[in-house]
DNA sequence: AAAGGTATCAACCGCAGCAGT
DNA sequence: TACTGCTGCGGTTGATACCTT
């Protein structure tokens, strides 16, 4: 048995992708006339019946995230990035979960929106979670860990939610942020400062 | 203009859970 | 009960675009 370089076992790409483009128009067209017809899942059965050359793995994923009626395109609005803000602190990595409270976002663009803003605000070090977002969550935290033992996500959140700036240049930076925090906060609730820092 | 760093996006990989046998 | 196949999820990686020096 032989398969061409990109090609594994399974039928998915490996190392060098994007040297093939995954599926191309025409099979684009396929995958999506192939689901109106029989629906979504069984996706093993869509590469066997459409002539498709890819796995089942591929194709429900080029249909999550991109085939998929209804998706929205472009960047997360405010109303998003507060929401994803909030579920996290809530549900912790749980993206799929998150996307079904954002109606046309994929578990995709939530992971890869977090993991960017993550790394940014880590850099920065600011802290991942506003600080009403903080509260909420300590407050829930409070009340299931009664009920249940509690939740891990939200322990993660009070303990990530530190501010660590180095020592070199913590005196101008920290002091030109908190300058600059008090005069918005005349202003805006924390929520908002918070996404302008 | 070039080089290096960073952000973003798309897709692969491995694993867990579930259903069917 | 054990096994197998399928599906979905979350972590990770690589390519590319963009920005900064």
């Amino acid at each position: 048995m032989s398969h061409t370089k990109n090609e594994r076992e399974d039928g998915m790409l490996s190392k060098n992708r994007k040297e093939l483009p995954l599926i191309d128009d025409g099979d684009y067209a396929i995958l999506i006339d192939y689901v109106k017809k029989h629906g979504e899942g069984n996706w093993n059965a869509v590469q066997k019946h459409s002539g498709l050359f890819r796995c089942g793995k591929s194709c429900r994923l080029r249909w999550a995230n991109h085939l998929r009626p209804n998706l929205k395109k472009g960047a997360f609005t405010r109303e998003e990035e507060h929401l994803i803000i909030e579920l996290h602190a809530k549900m912790g990595n749980k993206w799929a979960r998150m996307a079904a409270n954002l109606p046309g976002r994929t578990d995709n663009e939530i992971k890869n929106y977090w993991n960017t803003r993550i790394k940014r605000r880590q850099r920065a070090g600011l802290p991942l979670y506003p600080p009403e977002v903080c509260l909420q969550a300590l407050k829930e935290s409070h009340r299931t860990s009664a009920v249940s033992g509690g939740d891990k996500g939200t322990h993660d959140i009070l303990q990530n939610n530190t501010y660590e700036i180095p020592d070199v240049i913590f005196d101008s930076l920290k002091a030109k942020n908190y300058l600059m925090m008090i005069l918005l906060l005349s202003r805006m609730s924390t929520v908002d400062v918070f996404f302008t820092l």
